[in-house]
DNA sequence: TTCTTTCTCAACCGATTGGTTGAGTTCGAG
DNA sequence: CTCGAACTCAACCAATCGGTTGAGAAAGAA
């Protein structure tokens, strides 16, 4: 599995999520993670491997306990990737929108049709 | 599970994220997006299955055909999530940052420093 | 040394995932 | 009406997931 798909995977938990939020305000234990949970400390110990096999989370070591470290800067791959193909759904959207509007001020003004090549070639329906 | 959830987790494959990435160019048959690869048509009907329950994606009815549209705009609350907690953890670095820079202040100017408790007592080599 | 805390590892469980194949269904074309 | 194209549905499979319990290991405290 990639990168990429490990970071999205690791945030598609909600118990994950809330880790990662909380880790926001600082470092901590194990432990103190586990704390606010109904499950196991063994399963929290889980979430937390998956959150640092996705390189969003690393472990210090600090006697018996661990503290859990959050690496925010793991975060900007997925922004980078969800920003890039909203901005290409919505550039695409403007042209189909100049697009429409073309046609629009053809049927307004049905005078300056007269220079289409064939008035039934319709182009613009032969994209896709 | 949560829309958050079921949006991350669709993106969390590689196969899918290429899906997205291709209807941002404009809607396309099951069978279009399925070409290029070398899995079933069913997998990739799967795969489509997967993005329409978690809402990036729906399926218009055209005879036999069922064109696949991108609804780009549930990438937003990704994004907001991510960009909120990259802020907090930005925010908090900051002020752990102005914290450093006041004790290295005490450093330079140890006259100010008669205030501590303990000569001895290093606390700024006991972080890492 | 022994006790306690903190955490990991291993085995197990049921549910889900990502793929397969095979059998329909729907609908236009001949 | 029949044929083929475009999908979906259902059953199956191995692998992974999210949880459990139980048994350590590691290290400070008594």
């Amino acid at each position: 599995m990639d990168q990429l798909s490990r970071t999205f995977a690791a945030l598609a938990d909600p118990t994950r999520r809330d880790l990662v939020a909380r880790l926001t305000a600082g470092d901590a234990s194990v432990a103190e993670l586990a704390a606010p949970y109904a499950m196991s400390l063994q399963a929290v110990s889980k979430h937390l491997s998956v959150l640092e096999r996705a390189g969003l989370v690393t472990k210090r070591r600090d006697a018996q306990r661990r503290p859990v470290h959050l690496e925010a800067e793991v975060l900007a791959p997925m922004t980078d990737w969800l920003e890039v193909h909203r901005r290409r759904a919505e550039e695409r959207y403007q042209r189909l929108d100049a697009v429409l509007n073309e046609l629009a001020a053809d049927e307004a003004y049905p005078a300056t049709a007269a220079s289409r090549p064939s008035p039934d070639n319709q182009t613009l329906g032969s994209r896709e």
